[in-house]
DNA sequence: TAACAACCGGACAACAATGTCCGGTTGTTA
DNA sequence: TAACAACCGGACATTGTTGTCCGGTTGTTA
């Protein structure tokens, strides 16, 4: 949905038109995927292509300031004394059948930009606080590593990417049955 | 690389060029990835774009009769006695590492193309006789279906797809770790 | 209120990929 | 050998995306 045309409100509206960005860019990742033009991310905040690229040069900046949120969201749960390994994987699985985006960005592991590379280790360093707490508890393999669960929610993540939101919980709860086993011990 | 550009031989070498587009099409899509260009394997293969779209109306097209090849190994394998599920999922996770491309499609479960369908149906009815004599013998788990397999090997593809090619073969050894406890009992 | 700096947004140039078209070539058939 | 049908290949029109540019607007400052 196109956001009414916003008229000109000056520079005291830099702000406000950074953040309409910001959410519309969360939608249009949801809906159209991550390679969606960023022409229609412009029109879905109301806003020129101009204050689009002024504000985020490329795709991954753009992104990236989408993705801080999810990132937020999750370094939170983990902060959270009563939450284990699986209520972080079962966010993260959330976040990810709601849009793909952020989990396949993140879990590339070859990605040229620095940036992506410091979100990575944020949420890897949070998977390894849960991990060791449950493998302490005996609930996961020693052989587990965090990287292995970035992989493998990665690799949920670009399977959902392909497919229709419909059929994205039905998958991931299947999918997690199968990667469940080799997690425990 | 290019292939020497090849003249212009005449009706009769029709095959011949059909032939020349699949093998070059086989590479490109290893190496550049199932969205390749078509130009490029056109060029590939020493051919006009013209001949490319005469023999291969689009892309799925093309990319079936590169595929065709590896469902017929597949095949082939499974009905060999002495092979079981274990062999086919090697093989299978061989031929992704090399590329990406058949499984992503094939596994791709809303493929608007109906050939996709058939391709795919072949592919889970050859797991499927694994599936069960492993089964039988106690070496899987009774709930796991021919789909869940059909959708762990496309999950997997699509990780390996984002993938230097170097770095597939390990990756697809701790995934298939972590695959491997979901289905044993 | 006058002048200005920051910012706005859409038109547009540059680029990339797709798929079509057509003049030209080849082997074949009479 | 003459005429033809099938096929060749690349130029090109089309379509879609990216990122830039610039005339115009807004709020602010003196």
């Amino acid at each position: 949905m196109p956001a009414a045309r916003r008229p000109n409100r000056g520079p005291s509206a830099a702000a406000e038109n950074r953040a309409a960005l910001i959410a519309a860019a969360r939608e249009v990742f949801a809906d159209a995927g991550y390679n969606a033009p960023l022409s229609m991310v412009a029109r879905a905040a109301g806003v020129g292509q101009g204050s689009l690229y002024r504000h985020f040069p490329d795709r991954i900046s753009l992104a990236l300031a989408v993705f801080e949120d999810s990132v937020a969201d999750l370094e939170a749960l983990a902060a959270e004394p009563s939450a284990d390994l699986d209520d972080v994987l079962a966010l993260i699985t959330e976040q990810t059948i709601a849009s793909t985006a952020f989990v396949t960005v993140v879990s590339t592991p070859s990605h040229p930009d620095p940036r992506v590379i410091v979100l990575r280790d944020r949420v890897a360093r949070l998977l390894e606080g849960g991990l060791a707490e449950a493998r302490d508890a005996g609930r996961v393999r020693a052989d587990v590593t965090a990287e292995d669960l970035v992989l493998a929610v990665g690799m949920l993540a670009s399977l959902l990417a392909n497919l229709p939101a419909a059929e994205r919980p039905e998958t991931a709860r299947r999918m997690w049955r199968l990667l469940r086993g080799g997690i425990e011990p």
